[in-house]
DNA sequence: TGTCATCCTTACAGAATCCTTAGAATCTGC
DNA sequence: GCAGATTCTAAGGATTCTGTAAGGATGACA
């Protein structure tokens, strides 16, 4: 059971949608002015669903501002067939293109496909090739060798490691990690990094990259 | 950058797919012979894709042993265009289904699409033909070699880059840059150009054009 | 209460970057 | 061409940032 947002302008179509949604028990709410969608709250929905030629607003445009405020699912619905299109489309941040005319069932089962994959995402592991990260059990293994970390030297790595190729400020990682101000000094996170560093050094790795001036990266 | 498998019985698809991803930068193994896959590491990979139909394994089998042993995307690749075999290839975990015959443009923005929503993509590009900026990361690609800037240099890049084709006083890219007065003596701006091109030249591009006496711009 | 591990702060040295300066080279308009 | 203005180049010092080490603060636990 999921919240899914449906945009678009032909009646007809939302509430075909709307029904087939409807019955795999989702939660499906409508808009057929394309206008509502900056006032409707984004972030309370698991999947949109976008139409691209509406009246009055370009679907790749909102595309791009949903894109900006939320990280859901962005499933294209549309009739321009063309690969450039579909290549736009998906450059902007969508999920998916599915072009008109679509089969119910095929609109089902990839909106299940997708929503699965949401779920699957916040299972506990997070590889990153010789790092692996038990996201549960707050341990770090190199190559099923478990690097004894502190708990703040854990956290940073997560942090890190969630957003790697990422750069963070000292203070980002700060406010990161440990919640809220950064009052105080920011420092201390040089002195975790190197740390960090240290035990991961003992098994050859080098994970996380200075940017002078800017600040730190995961970079496997 | 990503590890990709691809599984199909034609070695001309193979190719043809190996080439395409291959310029996307990614690590791209191909497997002819669908039994090799289980002697495979499938858990280094972070998206495979599969073809349905070949001799003597049924990919939709494959797609079931395999999504038991990893979370990665799995994207069918097939001739079988009956919504029912969507369906049920989706049913089976995959997380896309692209028909033959594809194109190779399409196939590339839809892994992209799975890439960037795993996270092993970086969100925020900025694409100026050889020029590739990541954002987030803070780093300039020429044709996929990473050039090394300093901080400045970078953020005199990046501001050009996104007002590209618009001329900039030096004053002018000191405020927009570094914020603020330009009481600094803004003469320091000409010196990171200087830097700026010379590293560009390296690898054979001129990127930033001296408009004279009214500034710089990025002529990308 | 004492010990231990962890975290934070401080201080300093070294490194990378930035800025300034001054002279050479280049461009523009006449 | 020439003069004046603008840009380019090069080098050095100033500035800023990072890495490291050591010591104090804090909290957990016996």
């Amino acid at each position: 059971m999921a919240k899914i947002l449906v945009v678009d302008d032909e009646p007809a179509i939302l509430s075909l949608i709307h029904n087939a949604l409807s019955t795999d028990q989702h939660l499906v709410t409508t808009i057929s002015n394309p206008a509502e969608v900056h006032s409707t709250d984004l972030g309370a929905y698991n999947l949109i669903l976008l139409d691209v030629m509406m009246p009055g607003v370009d679907g790749f445009t909102l595309c791009r501002e949903i894109r900006t405020a939320v990280d859901c699912p962005i499933l294209f619905l549309t009739a321009k067939t063309l690969e450039s299109d579909l290549m736009y489309g998906l450059g902007l941040g969508a999920d998916d293109y599915i072009t008109k005319p679509f089969g119910i069932g095929a609109l089902r089962a990839r909106i299940q496909a997708h929503l699965r994959r949401e779920g699957r995402e916040r299972r506990n592991m997070l590889y990153l090739d010789p790092v692996r990260l038990n996201l549960s059990g707050k341990e770090l293994y190199i190559r099923e060798n478990k690097v004894p970390l502190t708990k703040s030297e854990y956290e940073i790595c997560e942090f890190l490691a969630r957003h790697r190729g990422q750069v963070f400020s000292k203070d980002h990682i700060y406010e990161g990690v440990f919640g809220m101000d950064g009052d105080s000094d920011s420092s201390a996170i040089t002195e975790h990094i190197k740390n960090i560093r240290a035990k991961l050094a003992r098994h050859g790795l080098e994970a996380i990259e200075t940017i002078w001036g800017i600040g730190y990266k995961w970079k496997l």
